[in-house]
DNA sequence: CCCTGATTCGC
DNA sequence: GCGAATCAGG
């Protein structure tokens, strides 16, 4: 894998974005394990894992002089938002961008994914203020049904030149056909890539 | 069983 | 530096 500075960005991004690691790497088109071991490596800041590795002892011996855990990490309780978002089943036809990073002092109701594990579309949440674009999400206007697009982002949120795919959508779909595809990836056939 | 992320280690 | 293998918790 070449780690352009492009590539690291997008990484960056997606990452800082709360993308799991295995949906960053299939959105990036490759493993998880890539994903998490950049991420390490560029001292990405760790998302909610539930693992914690105090001592080993196992695998290829090689006991090293395990240095002593100081333990004390700042335990900062936040209630990080899963990126499992819920999977845009076919109710909530433009319910894509839940803007998670907005103070919502009330738990929005999400709706419940299937019984399965279902995982996440990579819900590409925009930001805050969307400002343009992403109108037709909340359009309480009833009268001017803009036509609905696409609302896959583009680039990277924030800059200049981002913007959502804006393609029609499938019906029932927040996203177009070729976004919805790898948006709503099947679970167990998502390991495989896209490519 | 599935998912998840973290670390280790051979390359 | 890279990432598969492995570990480990939900």
């Amino acid at each position: 894998m070449e780690w352009t500075d492009e590539t690291i960005a997008r990484l960056k991004e997606l990452w800082a974005e709360g993308l799991s690691t295995a949906e960053i790497g299939r959105r990036l088109s490759i493993t998880k394990n890539a994903v998490v071991g950049k991420a390490h490596r560029l001292s990405l800041p760790p998302r909610p894992s539930p693992i914690r590795r105090s001592d080993k002892t196992k695998v290829a011996g090689t006991e090293t002089a395990a240095k002593a855990a100081p333990a004390v990490a700042a335990p900062a309780k936040e209630k990080a938002p899963q990126a499992t978002a819920p999977v845009a089943d076919s109710k909530p036809a433009v319910a894509a961008a839940p803007a998670v990073d907005a103070p919502a002092p009330k738990p929005a109701p999400q709706p419940k994914a299937e019984a399965k594990p279902a995982k996440a579309p990579a819900a590409p949440r925009a930001s805050a203020k969307p400002k343009t674009s992403l109108r037709s999400i909340s359009d309480p206007e009833p009268k001017k049904r803009r036509g609905p697009s696409c609302c896959w982002p583009i680039g990277d949120p924030g800059t200049p030149g981002f913007h959502f795919c804006g393609a029609t959508p499938l019906p029932g779909k927040p996203y177009c056909a070729e976004h919805a595809q790898i948006a709503y990836v099947k679970l167990r056939d998502r390991r495989d890539n896209v490519a």
